[in-house]
DNA sequence: TTTCATGTAACTTTACATATTACATGATGG
DNA sequence: CCATCATGTAATATGTAAAGTTACATGAAA
C-alpha cells in the first residue's frame, strides 16, 4: 500500500456519510474502507477537531456530516488532517554547512514550496460537492448499464 | 530521516564533482555527504547509465561528470534515478469496486497528475549549472564574509 | 443495567529508503 | 605478475512512519 492514503480515506468516508442518512458507525465505515473501526475513528478524529463531523456514542450512534459539502474543500480536509507531508522526496540534512548542499536546498525548498503552493489552491477549488456530484453521475451511469442494483454503494 | 533524498544527494555530489577537477572517488563523496561509498555508489548508478556521469575503476578511478551542466535540468536528473514517487499520499486503493471510491481516486489521480506535470516542468527549467552558479554566489559571500578559508566546500 | 458505540493508549506489522557487510570485478602502478 | 585501489552488487540490517490490532475506559440509549 502507498504510504499516507489518510486523505483518499477520509474523502472516502465522507462521501459514503453524504449518501447515507444518519449516522455511521466506525465499523460501518472501516466495512466499506476495508480497514479497522480503530483506524477510522483515529483517522477521522482531526476532521471531527476540525468541526467538519461529529461523532455520537451509543445506540444509533456514529458519525454524521456537520458542515456545507458545497463549503468544504480538499484543502480544508487536507489542513483537519493535520497538514501531513505532501511530498515523498525532501533534503538530505535540514541544516547543512556544507555550501554546496545549502544551494541545492534552497533551490529543492523553492520548488517544493512552489508546487505545494500550487496544490493547495487546487484542493482549495475542489469542494465535497463536486466530488459528491461525480460520485452520483457514476451511479446514474453504473444504473443504466446494470439495471437498477442497489449494491453499487 | 525524511524519505527519500536521492535527489538531494546527487545533486549535491554532482556540484562537488563539478567543482573539483579529476575523478572524486566514493569515498570521498560518501564523506561530504555523511554517508556510505556504497549509498553513493547505488545512488549514481542511475545517472552512469543515463550517461550524465561516468566512473572508473582502479588507481586515480572515481566518478566524473560526463555531460554539459547548462544542458542538464533537474527534470534529467529525477528520470535518471528512476522517476521515484514524487507524493507522499495516494490512494488507498487503485482498483476499487465502490464507485463512490472510484470518484474520489479520479479527482485525486487528476490532481496530482496535474500537479506532478507542473513540478517536471519547473525541474526541466533549472538547470545543473544555474545550481551551480548559486552556489558561486554563495561561496564569494562566505569568502567575503570569513576571509579567504577554503574550507567552504 | 446491559448494550452499543466512540476515545485512546500501547503494541505489532508493513513498506521503503538508508546503512552496512561481504565479496567479486577490473584498472593501475611498481 | 601482483598488490592496491576503486567500483559493482547482492544480501542483510536499521530507522521511520502509516496502517493494523488489541485492550480497555467512557458515555449514551434502550
Amino acid at each position: 500500500m502507498k504510504r499516507d492514503s489518510r486523505l483518499s480515506s477520509v474523502l472516502h468516508a465522507l462521501l459514503h456519510m453524504a449518501a447515507n442518512d444518519g449516522p455511521m458507525t466506525s465499523e460501518a465505515l472501516a466495512h466499506c474502507m476495508h480497514t479497522n473501526p480503530v483506524v477510522v475513528r483515529r483517522t477521522m478524529a482531526g476532521l471531527r477537531e476540525a468541526g467538519l463531523v461529529r461523532s455520537e456514542k451509543g445506540h444509533n450512534g456514529g458519525w454524521t456530516i456537520a458542515c456545507d459539502l458545497s463549503e468544504v474543500t480538499l484543502r480544508d480536509i487536507h489542513m483537519a488532517l493535520g497538514e501531513p507531508a505532501v511530498f515523498a522526496m525532501g533534503n538530505r540534512n535540514e541544516t547543512p554547512e556544507c555550501l554546496v548542499e545549502q544551494a541545492v536546498n534552497a533551490a529543492l525548498d523553492d520548488t517544493f514550496h512552489e508546487i505545494e503552493t500550487l496544490l493547495m489552491e487546487r484542493f482549495g477549488r475542489l469542494t465535497l460537492a463536486q466530488l459528491a456530484e461525480d460520485f452520483a453521475r457514476r451511479l446514474a451511469a453504473y444504473r443504466q448499464k446494470m439495471g437498477n442494483e442497489q449494491n453499487a454503494i
